[in-house]
DNA sequence: TTTAGTGCAAAAGTTTTGCAAATCG
DNA sequence: CGATTTGCAAAACTTTTGCACTAAA
């Protein structure tokens, strides 16, 4: 049985996962958390995202730009990522609630869950691109 | 200006993604595609499912599993991935036609496209399990 | 013959891991 | 002290790329 210990480099990490609201990758709450903890390695930014993803107190956002994104809030929501500058938005936009049953009833497995992305240009990429 | 010129190895791997439902990764194509060329590179799968992909023939599927997936089926239609084994399978659902204009109207970007993966178990993977 | 595509190997980029030292309980 | 966590570096993986050579038009 594994007991989980106190770390302050993991609070640290939550706490500057809490605190933005655009979606880190591993990297960049690296480098965010550099400021406090200058001798902090990438590898053990790795395993307390991965530990907290564990816990179901951070999700994990995979779509497709190379690199997993991650956010602290967990609960169901959709996102926006814009083609032209990468950035990942929440969208304030209820969940289809009854997608997971229309989706159940289309397979003999157990439909747990389900993701959304929306893929597009952001307003910032819109308003550069209209030069 | 770039002209596409013909190539035995790329109608391979776009007859063999085509043949097959399951959603291959590149590794896995590889593996298939070698048996008609014993010579071929992992390279040019890539370079060829990526130029597959841009001329609109093949989709990239990306969900977290750490690989990318590949889909000769462009048509909008979601997937259900089995957390069990791994595979991912189509779903026979019709696709939510007014999502894109309910996430339009969160966003001051412009909406281009979405995806959707449902997540769980899948029906083998449910019986192996209630052993 | 001109240009695009291939094979091979090396490189690049992200994420994981082994291990000795440090920290928590 | 005993167990977990860290830092560092190396390794593991997937994907991309440079280059000399081959194949298509």
């Amino acid at each position: 049985m594994k007991t989980l210990k106190y770390s302050r480099q993991r609070e640290s990490i939550k706490a500057s996962l809490m605190s933005r609201k655009d979606h880190p990758t591993a990297d960049a709450v690296y480098a965010s958390i550099r400021e406090e903890f200058p001798n902090i390695s990438l590898g053990t930014v790795y395993r307390n995202l991965n530990l907290l993803v564990e816990l179901g107190e951070v999700q994990k956002l995979t779509f497709g730009d190379g690199k997993d994104h991650f956010d602290a809030d967990t609960s169901l929501h959709y996102h926006f990522v814009c083609r032209g500058c990468g950035a990942v938005i929440d969208l304030p936009m209820e969940p289809l609630s009854d997608i997971d049953q229309k989706a159940q009833a289309c397979t003999a497995g157990q439909v747990e869950d389900h993701t959304v992305f929306f893929f597009g240009r952001c307003a910032d990429c819109l308003k550069k691109e209209s030069h």
